[in-house]
DNA sequence: CAGTATTAAGAGTATTTTATCTTAAATTAA
DNA sequence: TTAATTTAAGATAAAATACTCTTAATACTG
C-alpha cells in the first residue's frame, strides 16, 4: 500500500530537512541539499519549484541563494503541501479501485473507509512541519527505505 | 493514495465476479469473464493462476472447464487474497515512505498510523468476498475508474 | 562588472508497472 | 480421437513513473 509518491516523498523529506537545517541561516542551497538527501539535484528543484509556487517557500537566486518558508513550517499543516504535490483527490478513491459505486450500492466496506479516509485527512491536517521535522532524526532522511 | 496494485484490483474484481456470475455452475470459463469484466484474458489468467495456487480456487482443463471456488467465498477474507496479490507486507509501510524509525524516535504521526493500519487490516479481515460480491453490481466491475 | 546560483522549460533516459502475445504442453468432454 | 480449454514460461510492448541532463534566462553578491 503505497501511501505517498516518490516526488511527495522527496518533497516531505527536503521539507523536514529544511526545518532543522534552516534554522536561524537565512536560505538554504538546494545542491547542498540534495547531496545530503541524497535526492537528485535537478528532480529535487522541480519538486522544490512547485512548492515555491504554491506559497510554502520563497527562493532567492544568486550567490547564497537557496529556499527558505514563507510562513512558520508550524502553520503549514502535511495535509496543505501533499494536496500540492499529490493533487485534490489524493484522500477520495475507492478502497478496491473501482468506480465511485458507494452513493447509491455501498459495498460493506463503504463506510468504514470514508471514515478511515477522514482520520487520515485529520491527522495530515494537524500535523505541522515543523514536529515532524523535529521528530524524524537527520540520518533518515537521506536513507530509502 | 493507491490502496491496491492493477493486479490485486482486478483479481478482486474477477473473484467478486465469480461470487455472482459462479453459483450453480460448475466451472466458470476465464475466457468469457476477461471479456466481460474488459481485462486482457492472458493478465487475468495469470492473477487467477497465483489465485489456484494459493488454494483459493480450483481449475479444469478441457472443454467447459475454467475456475470456480475452492471453498465457500464466504469464508475467504479479502485479507486473504491481498495478502497473495500484494505481499505480506502491504499493511506494514511508513505513512511517509521513510525507512523504519517508529520504535525509537516516531513522528507524531507514527502511533495513529499504525492504529489505522489495524483497522484497515480489521476490515479486510472481516470482510468476506462473498459479501462484496453481492453488493457491487456486475456492471461496475467492468468499468475502470 | 564578474561570478554564482536559482528559475524555467523541456528533452531525454531509465526503471517499474501494466499489458499483450507466443508457443507448447497437459487435461478433459464428447 | 478431436476440439476445447487451462497451464506454464517467457518474450515483447506499452504506459506510467521516476530520474537525469541541457540550455538559457534571471537575479543577487561583492
Ligand atoms: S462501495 Fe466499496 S467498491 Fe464501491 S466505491 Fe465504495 S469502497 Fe469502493
Ligand atoms: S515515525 Fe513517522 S516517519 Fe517514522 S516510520 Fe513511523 S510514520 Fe514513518
Amino acid at each position: 500500500m503505497k501511501v505517498l509518491s516518490k516526488p511527495s516523498e522527496y518533497g516531505l523529506r527536503a521539507l523536514m530537512f529544511l526545518v532543522t537545517k534552516g534554522e536561524g541561516k537565512g536560505y538554504v542551497n538546494i545542491r547542498e541539499m540534495a547531496e545530503e538527501l541524497d535526492i537528485s539535484f535537478h528532480f529535487l528543484t522541480k519538486i522544490l519549484q512547485s512548492l515555491t509556487q504554491a506559497g510554502f517557500l520563497v527562493s532567492s537566486r544568486g550567490p547564497n541563494g537557496g529556499i527558505s518558508f514563507a510562513r512558520n513550517p508550524q502553520q503549514i499543516s502535511l495535509l496543505d503541501v501533499l494536496y500540492v504535490l499529490e493533487g485534490q483527490d489524493f484522500l477520495s478513491k475507492c478502497l478496491l479501485g473501482l468506480p465511485g459505486c458507494g452513493d447509491f450500492a455501498p459495498c460493506p466496506m463503504h463506510n468504514s473507509w470514508a471514515v478511515m479516509r477522514v482520520q487520515l485527512r485529520n491527522l495530515f491536517e494537524h500535523t505541522n512541519l515543523s514536529e515532524v521535522g523535529q521528530s524524524v532524526q537527520l540520518e533518515r532522511l537521506r536513507l530509502s527505505p
